[in-house]
Parts: structure tokens; C-alpha cells; sequence
DNA sequence: TTTATTTCTAACAATGGTTGCAGATTGGGT
DNA sequence: ACCCAATCTGCAACCATTGTTAGAAATAAA
């Protein structure tokens, strides 16, 4: 994703506005490694501007994962995380004990050959690793 | 999964009872290779047993998970799939298009090596193909 | 700066998928 | 056939997400 001075800069040459709760979503979004759910933006936001809206959150989500500038993971947690990472292909590892999720840069290449049904459009491939967390393991 | 007749008998040795709806669901999901949704198996059950509950559809298909018999799936599309072919290691394959899954047998075996975090417990991994299927492709 | 245009926000309602609950029903051992 | 725990149904509640819309706010024009 881009810094959010970027953003607010390629909103505004888009024809939408800069809204002082646009910015605060994009702050919240900058350099988050976490994978964020729509619920923990909205916590974030509301922190600094207690009245801003979890369906304005939604809508802001929703504007950067079309303009590709962050991704939507769906990796089984109950709610959709958020990715700002784009930059770097990568792949996740969730804790299927506290739902956290991290990067995993590993190669995947699988070499889909015959099993690629005819005229398959592949349009890209993403593994989860699942498992338990050191902190979750130690727990019991 | 086992068959409807094994499944049968493993339910009676755990106590559990068989009822006729549950036996409609085994049998929907025997041999069935297109990852339902619940709503579909339920319309499945529904048209030989017209009476069965979603909530019964539900219950069942959660129980099946639980014992192994079934695998529960999270591929974006919605709802939830689930899949009663946990004999065979597989991936899958999604048409973001029409919601279609297939199953993928390819080998991904990923050197997780240094990217997983020092006491994380690796219970599996899920590769998912996306992309556009032919006739979803042909269509425009 | 004032006004006009256009977009956005907040609040609330609605949706789709799934689960919790209560009371009626029934499987299966006796 | 009887009994009782297990199960079923129908419905309400739940959660994550989206639809609607009137009024507020951001930008453009004057
Ligand atoms: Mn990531
Ligand atoms: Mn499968
Ligand atoms: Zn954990
Ligand atoms: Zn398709």
C-alpha cells in the first residue's frame, strides 16, 4: 500500500474526496503487519475519532482492495482480514487457536500442468499454513 | 468419508442415534465431489425427505467434521464447502466466477524452513487456485 | 469568499450464513 | 410396548457485511 500522503494524493486525482476519516483509515492501514479485521481498523479509528462509522470503515476497505492497494484474505477466522502488503508476494500462516496471522515468504510453484482442467483461467494461488502459535501452545 | 452403511455403524458405537435425516445426508455427501454448500446438501435431503431442517443439515455436517469425515472448507465464496474426500491429500481449484471448486492434486510442499516462526506447531497447509473456469469464460 | 456541485458520512435497516434454544418427537435398549 | 436420552424442527438470535438516504462536508466555480 501505499504512504497515505500517496493515497490522499491518488484519491483526489480520482475525483474522490479526502476526508479526515479516509486519512485515518489509511493511517491505521500503513505498515500494519497484523492483517487487520474490519472490526480492529474501526477500534483503531475510533481511538483518535470516536464517532467515525464501522460502515465508513467497510467503504474505505472496499475503495483500496478495488484500487489494489490492499488485499482482502478470507483464511477461515470468522470476519475478512486486510492486507496493506502488495508490494511483496507472499503467503500467510494462521494460528487456528488466537486467529493471528503472519507473512510467509515462501516459493509456491506448484506446477499445476495436468490438473489444470482445459481452459482454466488461473488468476493466482495462495497457501495457508495453519497450526498453533508458540504463545497458544503454551498455554495447555 | 466412510460409506453411508460404515457410517452408520460408527455412529451407533458412539452412542450416537440414526435417524433417516442423517442417513439422507450421508448419502448426499457420498461420493459427492462438488464441495456443497450446506443449503445445497440441504436441497439435496429436502428432495427425497421434505421435511428436514437447515438446522439438521447443519448439525450433521458439523458432527462429520468433528469425527473427520468431512472437511469444512473457507474458499471466498460465501458460504462454506464441505468435502467428503479426506482419504486423498488434495488442493483446490475456484472460478471466482460461478463459485465452482475442484479438487487439485498436485504436491505443494513448501520449504517452510526459517519463514515459520520457532514454536509454531504446522497442522496442515491449503493451496487455492483461483481463477475463471471455461464455461464462465465463454461466456464473455 | 460565497455559492454551487458532487461526494461522503452516520445512522439505521436489511441481508446471508450460521448457531442457540425450547418443546415436541423418536430411536433403540430394556 | 415402554422409557428416556438423543434428536428434530421452527424460530429467534447472531455475526459480518452491505443497502439506503438525508444531511454534512469537501472541492470547484464564480
Ligand atoms: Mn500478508
Ligand atoms: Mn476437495
Ligand atoms: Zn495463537
Ligand atoms: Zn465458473
Amino acid at each position: 500500500m501505499k504512504t497515505p500522503a500517496a493515497l490522499t494524493e491518488q484519491f483526489r486525482s480520482q475525483g474522490l474526496k479526502i476526508t479526515p476519516q479516509r486519512v485515518a483509515v489509511f493511517d491505521a492501514l500503513h505498515d500494519n503487519p497484523t492483517h487487520p479485521t474490519a472490526e480492529s481498523v474501526h477500534s483503531a479509528v475510533v481511538a483518535r475519532m470516536p464517532t467515525v462509522s464501522l460502515r465508513t470503515v467497510y467503504q474505505t476497505l472496499n475503495d483500496l482492495a478495488e484500487m489494489g492497494e490492499i488485499s482482502r484474505l478470507e483464511v477461515g477466522t470468522g470476519s475478512a482480514r486486510f492486507d496493506p502488503n502488495v508490494e511483496e508476494p507472499h503467503h500467510h500462516l494462521v494460528c487456528e487457536s488466537c486467529g493471528m496471522v503472519r507473512d510467509l515468504h515462501v516459493e509456491v510453484a506448484p506446477d499445476l500442468g495436468d490438473d489444470v482442467p482445459d481452459g482454466f483461467e488461473v488468476a493466482g494461488a495462495e497457501l495457508v499454513v495453519r497450526g498453533r502459535c508458540r504463545s497458544c501452545a503454551d498455554k495447555d
